[in-house]
DNA sequence: AAGTGATAGTCAACGCCGCTGACTTGCGCT
DNA sequence: AGCGCAAGTCAGCGGCGTTGACTATCACTT
């Protein structure tokens, strides 16, 4: 034990500093795990950083929070909800909208690599959630597409949203050294590779971009309106149209 | 149980059952690697896993692989050729030619569900990867695109491709209870929404799909050859490009 | 005001993980 | 014959999440 013989310490000394009790929460755990995660990344969201955050033992935090995938998990919905606050304001303009709720989304997950993952797969059903399939399904069929047909594209144009997004958050979540490593390698080794074998690879290598370049999630968002909007405009008979 | 490396009684009376000079390889390496990942997933492939089942040292593996970055790149090309070494074969349509591909990856993405994320996201720099990058740039000028065009609408589809599949699949790596509930969500807890809210989720909610639909990955890569034969038939001059 | 019991914070330790550097072994070459 | 050196081994480092025992503290009884 601690040779801390005087217990009453005194007000400035906190030396064998142990917290005062009750004086953890979820609450300010969840403010401490989210002031790391954002200023160091969530790989560095360990129990350790937590504590020495928290100035408190590391394993306190298992008082407020059965294991970390708990605590990953409240971080989430406190972050989003932060994160997309009441911004979704329709245009006028259907391919707007869509681009609109695609660049917020894709934001996001940028913000929050780690998390990005989960975040694209799993339904959370809540409200915010909600709100953004009523928002893209407004747009859908405002662009002019049919009930059954806004249902399947929106799993289309969210899904390539959220996807996109997610694996190019994956790649920020990539230690630094690997995905400079990546990234050249459409710079060096394609650029070696035998014209014999590979004739189209060796002739455009120099244009070859990584998979990360931004410009990526633009183009493929603006393909599928380009598409949306083509095959509406083909339609023979426009339906009936509640629009005024 | 384990009752395996017997020291007493072995045939060739190998005291400390040392691995012979010489009796592993990158391949056979491999092998239990992918053996490993494809029977627990790729969270259980750890050094620790390998030796045993190798009957070898963990840390023997160093000799033949700088770090388990590498082993990984390593695999994954290699169940890549595995999957659709020889399948690439042109069918005279682009279109054609690119569905045929997305279709392979998709279902190599889905055959190892626990790899997908890491196939996704990475560039592995080896013969399987550059084939698929040439195969797909080919059909991309055959379209008529320039090669700046192609060179990004190959990472436009490509990434929607391997995003989407890595998507699918991680919704197969979850476990079952997980799934089902978040996929019974669309059909049960978007029902009750309440339609002065959210009216038109209200008026669809019986026909909303799960995120894991599998027509959705189809829908998304017609929408992207559409938009690619919209832009090349708008051209106003024909697409053939001979010389730089 | 003393005592007590629940509880919050602490701590050492466990078992994983990837990885390193020093060691031993034994094959192939001269 | 014996030497060099690559291949296999091993103990150990630092980091991770997690556990169960310990201890301080506070609210409530008596």
């Amino acid at each position: 034990m601690g040779t801390n013989s005087d217990r009453s310490v005194g007000p400035a000394s906190q030396k064998r500093g142990r917290r005062a009790r009750d004086s953890l929460s979820r609450a300010i755990i969840l403010e401490a795990a989210e002031k790391i995660a954002t200023s160091e990344g969530l790989e560095s969201l360990t129990f350790q950083a937590l504590g020495k955050e928290l100035s408190a033992h590391p394993t306190s935090i298992y008082r407020h929070f059965r294991d970390k995938d708990e605590l990953v998990l409240e971080l989430i919905d406190s972050l989003r909800s932060r994160s997309y606050g009441g911004n979704l304001q329709k245009t006028g303009s259907w391919r707007d909208d869509l681009r609109l709720i695609s660049r917020h989304v894709r934001e996001h997950y940028l913000r929050y690599p780690q998390l990005a993952f989960q975040m694209a797969a799993r339904t959370t059903r809540r409200p915010m959630e909600f709100a953004n399939v009523e928002f893209a399904l407004d747009a859908l069929l405002r662009a002019g597409l049919s009930p059954d047909e806004a249902v399947l594209h929106l799993r289309a144009f969210g899904n390539v949203v959220r996807s996109l997004s997610s694996m190019e958050a994956s790649l920020l979540a990539l230690d630094a050294e690997t995905r400079k490593r990546d990234e050249l390698a459409w710079e060096v080794e394609y650029r070696q590779l035998p014209a014999e074998e590979y004739p189209h690879i060796a002739s455009l290598a120099g244009q070859l971009t990584g998979v990360g370049d931004p410009r990526i999630f633009d183009l493929a968002i603006e393909l599928i309106l380009d598409a949306i909007e083509l095959h509406v405009s083909r339609r023979p008979v426009t339906p009936a149209e509640p629009e005024h």
